[in-house]
DNA sequence: GTCTATAAGCTGATAGAC
DNA sequence: GTCTATCAGCTTATAGAC
Protein backbone atom coordinates (compact mmCIF):
# COMPACT_ATOMS: atom_id res chain seq x y z
CA UNK A 1 0.00 0.00 0.00
CA UNK A 2 2.88 2.09 0.71
CA UNK A 3 3.93 2.99 -3.36
CA UNK A 4 0.57 3.84 -3.98
CA UNK A 5 1.48 7.51 -3.13
CA UNK A 6 5.08 6.98 -5.25
CA UNK A 7 2.94 5.44 -8.22
CA UNK A 8 0.91 8.63 -8.19
CA UNK A 9 3.42 10.98 -7.67
CA UNK A 10 5.40 9.29 -10.77
CA UNK A 11 2.23 9.71 -13.07
CA UNK A 12 1.54 13.16 -11.71
CA UNK A 13 5.41 14.23 -12.87
CA UNK A 14 5.05 12.12 -15.78
CA UNK A 15 2.14 14.55 -16.67
CA UNK A 16 4.05 17.13 -15.79
CA UNK A 17 6.41 16.49 -18.18
CA UNK A 18 3.94 15.88 -21.20
CA UNK A 19 2.66 19.16 -20.43
CA UNK A 20 6.25 20.96 -20.50
CA UNK A 21 7.09 19.17 -23.67
CA UNK A 22 3.45 20.36 -25.28
CA UNK A 23 4.50 23.41 -23.91
CA UNK A 24 7.65 23.38 -25.85
CA UNK A 25 5.55 22.93 -29.35
CA UNK A 26 3.33 25.57 -28.80
CA UNK A 27 6.32 28.04 -28.12
CA UNK A 28 7.67 27.14 -31.05
CA UNK A 29 4.23 27.67 -33.26
CA UNK A 30 3.01 30.50 -31.78
CA UNK A 31 6.04 32.46 -30.20
CA UNK A 32 7.86 32.45 -26.14
CA UNK A 33 4.76 34.83 -25.74
CA UNK A 34 1.91 33.13 -27.61
CA UNK A 35 1.97 29.95 -24.72
CA UNK A 36 -1.70 29.55 -23.88
CA UNK A 37 -2.99 27.21 -21.33
CA UNK A 38 -5.90 26.38 -23.18
CA UNK A 39 -4.14 25.23 -26.24
CA UNK A 40 -1.67 23.21 -24.35
CA UNK A 41 -5.14 21.25 -22.49
CA UNK A 42 -6.85 20.74 -25.56
CA UNK A 43 -3.66 18.94 -26.88
CA UNK A 44 -3.13 17.14 -24.14
CA UNK A 45 -6.76 15.96 -24.28
CA UNK A 46 -7.97 17.45 -21.53
CA UNK A 47 -10.04 20.16 -20.37
CA UNK A 48 -8.46 23.51 -19.07
CA UNK A 49 -9.28 23.71 -15.62
CA UNK A 50 -7.40 20.07 -15.07
CA UNK A 51 -4.36 21.81 -16.46
CA UNK A 52 -4.79 24.07 -13.06
CA UNK A 53 -3.96 21.07 -11.11
CA UNK A 54 -0.67 20.16 -12.51
CA UNK A 55 0.61 23.77 -12.92
CA UNK A 56 -1.19 26.85 -10.76
CA UNK A 57 -0.24 29.18 -12.99
CA UNK A 58 1.16 29.87 -16.63
CA UNK A 59 3.76 31.78 -14.68
CA UNK A 60 4.60 28.74 -13.49
CA UNK A 61 4.80 26.47 -16.54
CA UNK A 62 7.67 29.15 -17.97
CA UNK A 63 9.04 28.72 -14.69
CA UNK A 64 9.53 25.22 -14.86
CA UNK A 65 10.33 25.54 -18.58
CA UNK A 66 13.32 28.23 -17.19
CA UNK A 67 14.55 26.27 -14.88
CA UNK A 68 14.65 23.17 -17.38
CA UNK A 69 16.32 25.43 -19.49
CA UNK A 70 18.90 26.48 -17.46
CA UNK A 71 19.97 22.51 -16.56
CA UNK A 72 19.94 21.58 -19.82
CA UNK A 73 22.61 24.06 -20.94
CA UNK A 74 24.60 23.85 -17.72
CA UNK A 75 24.91 20.50 -18.90
CA UNK A 76 25.90 20.98 -22.32
CA UNK A 77 28.66 23.37 -21.54
CA UNK A 78 29.65 20.80 -18.66
CA UNK A 79 29.38 18.03 -21.21
CA UNK A 80 33.07 18.30 -22.48
CA UNK A 81 34.89 18.62 -19.60
CA UNK A 82 38.28 19.67 -20.48
CA UNK A 83 40.53 22.20 -19.13
CA UNK A 84 42.44 24.96 -19.91
CA UNK A 85 41.21 27.16 -23.15
CA UNK A 86 41.00 23.87 -25.26
CA UNK A 87 38.22 23.61 -22.37
CA UNK A 88 36.90 26.59 -23.00
CA UNK A 89 36.71 26.10 -26.66
CA UNK A 90 34.58 22.72 -26.32
CA UNK A 91 32.12 24.44 -23.82
CA UNK A 92 31.52 27.21 -25.86
CA UNK A 93 30.73 24.61 -28.88
CA UNK A 94 28.35 22.61 -26.97
CA UNK A 95 26.97 25.34 -25.53
CA UNK A 96 26.13 26.89 -29.01
CA UNK A 97 25.16 23.06 -30.32
CA UNK A 98 22.53 23.26 -27.40
CA UNK A 99 21.09 26.59 -28.00
CA UNK A 100 20.46 25.58 -31.99
CA UNK A 101 18.89 22.39 -30.85
CA UNK A 102 16.81 24.62 -28.49
CA UNK A 103 16.02 27.67 -29.51
CA UNK A 104 12.85 27.91 -27.80
CA UNK A 105 14.35 27.66 -24.61
CA UNK A 106 17.10 29.52 -25.20
CA UNK A 107 15.07 32.69 -25.65
CA UNK A 108 13.36 32.05 -22.69
CA UNK A 109 16.78 31.93 -21.15
CA UNK A 110 18.65 34.46 -22.91
CA UNK A 111 15.89 37.46 -23.86
CA UNK A 112 13.12 38.61 -22.19
CA UNK A 113 10.27 37.58 -24.23
CA UNK A 114 7.42 37.11 -21.75
CA UNK A 115 6.33 40.42 -20.31
CA UNK A 116 5.75 40.09 -16.71
CA UNK A 117 7.77 36.87 -16.19
CA UNK A 118 10.72 36.64 -13.87
CA UNK A 119 12.52 33.20 -13.12
CA UNK A 120 12.21 32.40 -9.50
CA UNK A 121 15.54 32.28 -7.36
CA UNK A 122 15.23 28.66 -7.31
CA UNK A 123 15.18 28.38 -11.33
CA UNK A 124 17.70 30.77 -11.58
CA UNK A 125 20.18 28.93 -8.98
CA UNK A 126 21.81 27.27 -12.25
CA UNK A 127 22.86 30.29 -14.31
CA UNK A 128 25.35 31.34 -11.57
CA UNK A 129 26.59 27.44 -11.53
CA UNK A 130 27.12 28.15 -15.23
CA UNK A 131 29.34 31.20 -15.10
CA UNK A 132 31.52 29.80 -12.32
CA UNK A 133 31.90 27.10 -14.76
CA UNK A 134 33.47 29.28 -17.51
CA UNK A 135 35.17 31.14 -14.90
CA UNK A 136 37.10 28.15 -13.61
CA UNK A 137 38.04 27.44 -16.92
CA UNK A 138 39.61 30.81 -17.74
CA UNK A 139 41.01 30.37 -14.28
CA UNK A 140 42.53 27.16 -15.08
CA UNK A 141 44.19 28.82 -18.59
CA UNK A 142 45.66 31.54 -16.68
CA UNK A 143 47.44 29.38 -14.65
CA UNK A 144 48.54 27.13 -17.51
CA UNK A 145 50.00 30.15 -19.13
CA UNK A 146 47.78 30.36 -22.30
CA UNK A 147 45.66 33.61 -20.83
CA UNK A 148 46.41 36.60 -19.20
CA UNK A 149 45.68 36.61 -15.39
CA UNK A 150 43.51 39.56 -16.24
CA UNK A 151 41.56 37.48 -18.38
CA UNK A 152 40.00 35.95 -14.79
CA UNK A 153 38.79 39.70 -13.91
CA UNK A 154 35.22 40.79 -14.11
CA UNK A 155 35.81 42.21 -17.23
CA UNK A 156 37.61 39.30 -18.64
CA UNK A 157 34.44 37.57 -17.93
CA UNK A 158 31.78 40.27 -19.15
CA UNK A 159 33.94 40.18 -22.47
CA UNK A 160 33.60 36.31 -22.38
CA UNK A 161 29.94 36.29 -21.84
CA UNK A 162 29.86 38.82 -24.62
CA UNK A 163 31.86 36.85 -27.13
CA UNK A 164 29.43 34.04 -27.55
CA UNK A 165 26.07 35.81 -26.81
CA UNK A 166 27.28 37.68 -30.11
CA UNK A 167 27.12 34.91 -32.98
CA UNK A 168 24.48 33.24 -31.09
CA UNK A 169 22.43 35.90 -31.22
CA UNK A 170 22.91 37.32 -34.23
CA UNK A 171 21.84 33.17 -35.44
CA UNK A 172 19.28 33.17 -33.68
CA UNK A 173 17.78 36.27 -35.18
CA UNK A 174 19.26 35.93 -38.55
CA UNK A 175 19.23 32.59 -39.26
CA UNK A 176 17.11 30.54 -37.00
CA UNK A 177 16.33 28.14 -39.38
CA UNK A 178 20.63 27.25 -40.00
CA UNK A 179 21.96 24.29 -38.68
CA UNK A 180 25.44 24.92 -36.70
CA UNK A 181 27.40 23.79 -39.26
CA UNK A 182 25.54 25.73 -41.80
CA UNK A 183 25.30 29.49 -39.78
CA UNK A 184 26.89 32.30 -40.66
CA UNK A 185 27.36 33.41 -37.02
CA UNK A 186 28.28 30.02 -35.44
CA UNK A 187 30.46 29.29 -37.86
CA UNK A 188 32.79 32.11 -35.83
CA UNK A 189 32.43 30.14 -32.41
CA UNK A 190 35.14 27.65 -32.76
CA UNK A 191 37.45 30.75 -33.35
CA UNK A 192 36.36 32.72 -30.08
CA UNK A 193 39.01 30.84 -28.04
CA UNK A 194 41.58 32.61 -30.24
CA UNK A 195 39.92 35.47 -30.14
CA UNK A 196 40.26 35.69 -26.51
CA UNK A 197 43.36 34.85 -26.42
CA UNK A 198 44.56 37.71 -28.99
CA UNK A 199 42.70 40.40 -26.47
CA UNK A 200 43.99 38.39 -23.16
CA UNK A 201 47.82 36.85 -24.49
CA UNK A 202 50.07 35.49 -21.86
CA UNK A 203 52.56 37.77 -20.79
CA UNK B 1 -8.45 75.11 -52.01
CA UNK B 2 -5.63 72.84 -53.23
CA UNK B 3 -4.17 72.61 -50.15
CA UNK B 4 -6.78 71.66 -48.17
CA UNK B 5 -5.65 67.47 -49.10
CA UNK B 6 -2.38 68.40 -47.90
CA UNK B 7 -3.40 69.83 -44.44
CA UNK B 8 -5.51 66.16 -44.44
CA UNK B 9 -2.43 64.25 -45.45
CA UNK B 10 -0.51 66.26 -42.43
CA UNK B 11 -3.14 65.40 -39.60
CA UNK B 12 -3.31 62.27 -40.52
CA UNK B 13 0.47 61.85 -40.84
CA UNK B 14 0.40 63.48 -37.00
CA UNK B 15 -2.25 60.84 -36.17
CA UNK B 16 -0.10 58.04 -37.45
CA UNK B 17 3.18 59.27 -35.72
CA UNK B 18 0.79 60.03 -31.95
CA UNK B 19 -0.13 56.28 -32.42
CA UNK B 20 3.39 54.63 -32.90
CA UNK B 21 4.60 56.79 -30.13
CA UNK B 22 1.71 55.11 -27.62
CA UNK B 23 2.38 51.57 -29.08
CA UNK B 24 5.76 51.98 -28.29
CA UNK B 25 4.41 52.63 -25.04
CA UNK B 26 2.39 49.73 -24.69
CA UNK B 27 4.87 47.41 -25.91
CA UNK B 28 7.47 49.08 -22.72
CA UNK B 29 4.56 48.09 -20.62
CA UNK B 30 3.55 44.63 -22.02
CA UNK B 31 6.24 43.56 -23.82
CA UNK B 32 7.09 43.84 -27.28
CA UNK B 33 4.49 40.92 -28.42
CA UNK B 34 2.00 42.58 -26.00
CA UNK B 35 0.76 45.20 -27.92
CA UNK B 36 -2.57 45.39 -28.25
CA UNK B 37 -5.03 47.65 -30.82
CA UNK B 38 -7.70 48.35 -28.25
CA UNK B 39 -5.29 49.49 -25.38
CA UNK B 40 -3.71 52.15 -28.30
CA UNK B 41 -7.25 53.24 -29.37
CA UNK B 42 -8.28 53.85 -25.52
CA UNK B 43 -5.55 55.58 -24.74
CA UNK B 44 -5.52 58.00 -28.20
CA UNK B 45 -9.06 58.85 -27.02
CA UNK B 46 -10.94 57.37 -29.74
CA UNK B 47 -12.63 53.91 -30.31
CA UNK B 48 -11.20 50.92 -31.29
CA UNK B 49 -12.86 50.37 -35.30
CA UNK B 50 -11.12 53.87 -36.16
CA UNK B 51 -8.13 53.28 -35.06
CA UNK B 52 -7.89 50.78 -38.68
CA UNK B 53 -8.27 53.64 -40.49
CA UNK B 54 -4.59 54.53 -39.64
CA UNK B 55 -3.08 51.11 -40.15
CA UNK B 56 -5.13 48.46 -41.52
CA UNK B 57 -3.75 45.75 -39.28
CA UNK B 58 -1.36 45.39 -36.17
CA UNK B 59 1.12 44.04 -37.62
CA UNK B 60 0.84 47.09 -40.12
CA UNK B 61 2.19 48.54 -36.48
CA UNK B 62 5.04 46.60 -36.14
CA UNK B 63 6.27 47.03 -39.47
CA UNK B 64 5.96 51.11 -39.52
CA UNK B 65 7.84 50.51 -36.34
CA UNK B 66 10.64 48.61 -37.47
CA UNK B 67 10.92 50.92 -40.12
CA UNK B 68 11.02 53.80 -37.93
CA UNK B 69 13.45 51.94 -35.42
CA UNK B 70 15.86 50.52 -39.00
CA UNK B 71 15.98 54.52 -40.19
CA UNK B 72 17.06 55.99 -36.04
CA UNK B 73 19.62 53.04 -35.46
CA UNK B 74 21.08 53.54 -39.17
CA UNK B 75 21.10 57.58 -38.10
CA UNK B 76 22.85 56.78 -35.25
CA UNK B 77 25.71 55.03 -36.49
CA UNK B 78 26.08 57.33 -39.15
CA UNK B 79 26.36 60.10 -36.66
CA UNK B 80 29.73 60.07 -35.96
CA UNK B 81 30.75 59.99 -39.40
CA UNK B 82 34.63 59.84 -38.38
CA UNK B 83 36.69 57.21 -40.50
CA UNK B 84 38.87 54.23 -40.25
CA UNK B 85 38.92 52.23 -37.15
CA UNK B 86 38.47 54.95 -35.13
CA UNK B 87 35.14 55.50 -36.98
CA UNK B 88 34.38 52.15 -36.14
CA UNK B 89 34.57 53.03 -32.79
CA UNK B 90 32.43 55.96 -32.61
CA UNK B 91 29.73 54.10 -35.04
CA UNK B 92 29.60 51.07 -32.16
CA UNK B 93 29.44 53.71 -29.14
CA UNK B 94 26.61 55.53 -30.68
CA UNK B 95 24.86 52.33 -31.58
CA UNK B 96 25.11 50.91 -28.12
CA UNK B 97 23.74 54.16 -26.73
CA UNK B 98 20.37 54.34 -28.97
CA UNK B 99 19.92 50.62 -28.70
CA UNK B 100 20.07 51.16 -24.96
CA UNK B 101 17.85 54.55 -25.21
CA UNK B 102 15.22 53.05 -27.85
CA UNK B 103 14.95 48.84 -26.06
CA UNK B 104 11.63 48.15 -27.23
CA UNK B 105 12.56 49.32 -30.70
CA UNK B 106 15.79 47.43 -30.92
CA UNK B 107 13.79 44.19 -29.46
CA UNK B 108 12.15 44.37 -32.49
CA UNK B 109 14.68 45.13 -34.63
CA UNK B 110 17.62 42.59 -33.01
CA UNK B 111 15.01 39.69 -31.94
CA UNK B 112 11.96 37.84 -32.94
CA UNK B 113 9.97 38.58 -30.50
CA UNK B 114 6.29 38.65 -31.91
CA UNK B 115 5.10 35.33 -33.66
CA UNK B 116 4.06 35.81 -37.08
CA UNK B 117 5.86 39.04 -38.00
CA UNK B 118 8.10 39.44 -40.47
CA UNK B 119 9.40 42.89 -41.59
CA UNK B 120 8.25 43.67 -45.52
CA UNK B 121 11.16 44.17 -47.83
CA UNK B 122 10.63 47.95 -47.52
CA UNK B 123 10.84 48.20 -44.15
CA UNK B 124 13.73 45.95 -43.99
CA UNK B 125 15.86 47.92 -46.43
CA UNK B 126 17.61 50.57 -43.88
CA UNK B 127 19.23 47.40 -42.53
CA UNK B 128 21.20 46.42 -45.62
CA UNK B 129 22.37 50.25 -45.74
CA UNK B 130 23.53 49.54 -41.85
CA UNK B 131 25.67 46.54 -43.27
CA UNK B 132 27.33 48.55 -46.18
CA UNK B 133 28.15 51.59 -43.55
CA UNK B 134 30.09 48.85 -40.75
CA UNK B 135 31.00 47.64 -44.38
CA UNK B 136 32.85 50.84 -45.70
CA UNK B 137 34.54 51.67 -42.17
CA UNK B 138 36.33 48.56 -42.46
CA UNK B 139 37.63 48.86 -45.74
CA UNK B 140 38.70 52.22 -45.14
CA UNK B 141 40.71 50.90 -41.84
CA UNK B 142 42.20 47.93 -44.13
CA UNK B 143 43.40 50.80 -46.48
CA UNK B 144 44.42 52.93 -43.88
CA UNK B 145 47.01 49.84 -42.86
CA UNK B 146 44.89 49.62 -39.26
CA UNK B 147 43.50 45.73 -40.25
CA UNK B 148 44.45 42.98 -42.03
CA UNK B 149 43.11 42.96 -45.20
CA UNK B 150 41.04 39.88 -44.24
CA UNK B 151 38.90 42.04 -41.70
CA UNK B 152 36.96 42.97 -44.46
CA UNK B 153 35.78 39.30 -45.83
CA UNK B 154 32.39 37.97 -45.21
CA UNK B 155 33.76 36.43 -41.90
CA UNK B 156 35.50 39.69 -40.86
CA UNK B 157 32.49 40.91 -41.26
CA UNK B 158 29.88 38.68 -39.45
CA UNK B 159 32.42 38.77 -36.68
CA UNK B 160 31.99 42.83 -36.57
CA UNK B 161 28.41 42.34 -36.38
CA UNK B 162 28.69 39.51 -33.62
CA UNK B 163 31.05 41.60 -31.71
CA UNK B 164 28.80 43.94 -31.46
CA UNK B 165 25.90 42.18 -30.65
CA UNK B 166 27.23 40.75 -27.64
CA UNK B 167 27.72 43.15 -25.03
CA UNK B 168 24.10 44.43 -25.97
CA UNK B 169 22.15 41.25 -26.24
CA UNK B 170 23.99 40.82 -22.58
CA UNK B 171 23.61 44.17 -21.40
CA UNK B 172 19.39 44.31 -22.62
CA UNK B 173 18.99 40.17 -21.00
CA UNK B 174 20.57 40.86 -17.80
CA UNK B 175 20.59 44.75 -16.37
CA UNK B 176 17.91 46.06 -18.98
CA UNK B 177 18.04 49.24 -16.75
CA UNK B 178 21.52 50.21 -16.09
CA UNK B 179 22.47 53.61 -18.53
CA UNK B 180 24.99 52.90 -20.92
CA UNK B 181 27.72 54.29 -18.74
CA UNK B 182 26.95 51.99 -15.58
CA UNK B 183 25.96 48.96 -17.76
CA UNK B 184 28.69 45.58 -16.87
CA UNK B 185 28.78 44.84 -20.95
CA UNK B 186 27.69 48.30 -22.61
CA UNK B 187 31.70 49.29 -20.62
CA UNK B 188 33.16 46.57 -22.75
CA UNK B 189 32.00 48.39 -26.12
CA UNK B 190 34.66 51.12 -26.47
CA UNK B 191 36.85 48.46 -26.29
CA UNK B 192 35.59 46.37 -29.39
CA UNK B 193 37.46 48.18 -31.67
CA UNK B 194 41.05 47.15 -30.56
CA UNK B 195 39.16 43.40 -29.96
CA UNK B 196 39.08 43.58 -33.88
CA UNK B 197 42.13 45.11 -34.27
CA UNK B 198 43.87 41.93 -32.54
CA UNK B 199 42.11 39.48 -34.36
CA UNK B 200 42.59 40.92 -37.76
CA UNK B 201 46.25 42.87 -37.14
CA UNK B 202 47.74 44.49 -39.93
CA UNK B 203 50.26 42.84 -41.73
C1' DG C 1 -8.28 13.78 -10.64
C1' DT C 2 -11.22 14.94 -14.24
C1' DC C 3 -15.15 16.80 -15.52
C1' DT C 4 -19.12 20.57 -16.76
C1' DA C 5 -20.24 25.08 -16.43
C1' DT C 6 -19.13 29.55 -16.16
C1' DA C 7 -17.25 33.79 -14.78
C1' DA C 8 -15.35 38.10 -16.38
C1' DG C 9 -12.92 39.94 -19.64
C1' DC C 10 -10.14 40.33 -23.32
C1' DT C 11 -8.89 40.17 -28.51
C1' DG C 12 -8.63 41.68 -33.75
C1' DA C 13 -11.52 43.13 -36.98
C1' DT C 14 -15.91 44.72 -39.60
C1' DA C 15 -20.67 46.89 -41.04
C1' DG C 16 -22.95 50.71 -41.54
C1' DA C 17 -25.20 55.08 -39.52
C1' DC C 18 -23.92 59.74 -39.02
C1' DG D 1 -13.39 60.36 -40.36
C1' DT D 2 -15.48 58.95 -36.20
C1' DC D 3 -18.89 56.81 -34.14
C1' DT D 4 -22.16 52.72 -32.11
C1' DA D 5 -22.89 48.15 -32.19
C1' DT D 6 -21.33 43.85 -32.75
C1' DC D 7 -19.23 39.52 -34.41
C1' DA D 8 -16.95 35.47 -33.31
C1' DG D 9 -13.73 33.92 -30.70
C1' DC D 10 -10.28 33.80 -27.58
C1' DT D 11 -8.07 34.11 -22.78
C1' DT D 12 -6.79 32.82 -17.59
C1' DA D 13 -8.80 31.09 -13.90
C1' DT D 14 -12.37 29.19 -10.49
C1' DA D 15 -16.54 26.54 -8.22
C1' DG D 16 -18.28 22.51 -7.39
C1' DA D 17 -20.43 17.86 -9.04
C1' DC D 18 -18.87 13.30 -9.87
Amino acid sequence: MADIPDRRARRRAETQAEILGIALDVMAEEGVAGLSMATVARRLGIRPPSLYKYFPSRHAVYDALFERGQEGYLAAVRGPGQPGLRGMGASLEAGARWIMDNQVLAQLLFWRPVPGFSPSPESYAPALAIHEHFAALIRDAVSRGELHPDAASEDGLALAASLIAGPISQQLANEPDATYEEGRFTRLVPRLPAVFAAVYPPP
